[in-house]
DNA sequence: AACTATTTTAATCATTTGATTAAATCTTTT
DNA sequence: AAAAGATTTAATCAAATGATTAAAATAGTT
C-alpha cells in the first residue's frame, strides 16, 4: 500500500470546454459495460473506447469492480427514479399515469436500448448486494398507481389483480421488446428503423391493452 | 496437431445405469452456463460442476467454444420447437392455441427458470451466427396462429394490430416475469414459493388479458 | 524560474484461464 | 495374458488480463 493512491486524484481545475479524464473513462466505461456486461468486458477495452492510458483507470477508480459499481449505481437509479416520479405522482389518475408512463420508459429505452438487457443480466447472477443497491424498487407497491389499481379494483371499475401482475404485464410490454430485440426483430424480418416505428406505436397502444385487460374477468 | 485426438473420441459402451463422461460434462456445462452466461463460466467451473479433470473437457469437446454452442443450440431449440408446435397445430382455435401456449411455455419455463435470461443475454451481442442458427423464429409470422390472428381482424373479432405487437405482448407477459424475477420479486417482497404461485396463475390470466387487449380499440 | 503537486505513460507483475502434453489407468480384442 | 485402443490424470504452457510501479510530463504555486 502506497501513499500515493490511498485518497482519490484531487479533482484539479475542471477543463472548461473539454471532458476531463474521469469523465472520459465513465462514459467509455458505460458504454462498453451497457454493451457486453461485466465479464465480458475488458478493462483494455474500457481504456481503447476512452483513449486513455490503461493505469488510469486505475488512477482514478483503483479497479475494474469499482468503477463497474458506479456505473450500475447510476444506470440503476436512472431507471427507477423514472419509474417512481411518474407512479408517485399523486393529482394524475390511473389511466393518465399509464400513458405517461409508457410515454416515458419507452422513449428512456429508445435513447439507451442496451440498458434493460444490461441490468437484467448482471442481476440474475448477482449476489444481494445489488439487488439491496436497489431497495427502492419495493416502494413501487406503495406508490400512488398502485394505490389507485386497488381503489379501482374496489370499485369494481377493474376485475380483482394483484397489483404485481400488472406491473409484470406494463413492464413485460414496455421493456421486453427491448430486451429480446435481435430475437423479434428476426422475427419480423425487420429493419432497425422499422422496428423503432414499432416502439413508437407501442407508446400509445400499451396503455390501451393495459387497460382492456383489466376488465378481463 | 498430433493424431490422438484428431476425431472425436470414440464412443465406446455405454455404460448402462450410470451415465457417461460425456453427458456428465454436457450436463454440468448447461447449468453453468445457463446460470453464469459464456464470459463468466470458467472452463475449470465445468469441470468441478462435472466432477472430472479439466482436461476432459477439451478432450471430448475440443473447445469451450464448441461447447457452448452444443449447449446453446440445444437450448434454443428446444425453446423454440415447443413454441412453433404449439403455433402451428392446424385444428385448434386462435384462442385455445394461446390457452395452451401460455400453459406450456409458463411451464417450460418453471422448470428451467434460467433459460430465458440465458438466451436473451447471450444474444444481445453475439454475432450474425446466433441469429441465424435460430433461422426458424421467422417462421412465427406464417403460423397458423398468425393467420388465425389476421382472419380475426378482418372479421372484425379483434382490432387491428400488427402480428409482431401480440407476439410481443404474449412473450412480454409470459417471459419478461421470469427474465426479471429478482427485480420483481424484490418488489413484491416474496418468497420463491409465492413468486411462483403467481407464475401458476398467470397460465391461466394471460390468455385473458391477452384476448381482452385483442379488442380494445 | 524554481518548486510542488497532479496527471500520464511505458514497462512490468502476478494471477487467471483456456488449452495441451505425456504418461498412467482402464477396457476391449486377440 | 498380451496387445491395442480408449479414457483419465497430473503437470505444464502460453496468452489474456487486472493491477502496480517508477519515471516522465504537465499544471499550478511561490
Amino acid at each position: 500500500m502506497k501513499g500515493r493512491k490511498e485518497k482519490a486524484p484531487a479533482k484539479a481545475v475542471a477543463p472548461l470546454a473539454d471532458i476531463n479524464t474521469e469523465e472520459k473513462i465513465k462514459n467509455a466505461a458505460r458504454e462498453v459495460f451497457h454493451k457486453n456486461g461485466f465479464a465480458a468486458t475488458r478493462t483494455r477495452d474500457i481504456a481503447t473506447a476512452a483513449g486513455i492510458n490503461l493505469a488510469l483507470l486505475n488512477y482514478y477508480f483503483r479497479s475494474k469492480q469499482k468503477l463497474f459499481d458506479i456505473i450500475m449505481l447510476e444506470t440503476l437509479q436512472g431507471f427507477v427514479r423514472s419509474l417512481l416520479e411518474v407512479f408517485n405522482e399523486e393529482q394524475s389518475s390511473f389511466e393518465k399515469k399509464l400513458e405517461i408512463f409508457a410515454e416515458r420508459h419507452i422513449e428512456l429505452m429508445r435513447q439507451h436500448p442496451g440498458v434493460p438487457i444490461f441490468i437484467l443480466s448482471e442481476i440474475r447472477s448477482s449476489p444481494e448486494s445489488l439487488i439491496q443497491k436497489m431497495g427502492v424498487v419495493d416502494l413501487i407497491l406503495k406508490t400512488a398507481f398502485v394505490r389507485q389499481l386497488r381503489q379501482g379494483i374496489k370499485e369494481g371499475r377493474f376485475a380483482p389483480v394483484e397489483p404485481l401482475h400488472v406491473v409484470m404485464n406494463l413492464l413485460g410490454m414496455t421493456a421486453f421488446p427491448f430486451v429480446a430485440k435481435p430475437l423479434l426483430k428476426e422475427m419480423g424480418r425487420m429493419t432497425d428503423k422499422e422496428y423503432d416505428q414499432l416502439m413508437l406505436e407501442r407508446k400509445k397502444m400499451v396503455p390501451r391493452w393495459l387497460i382492456a385487460s383489466l376488465k378481463a374477468k
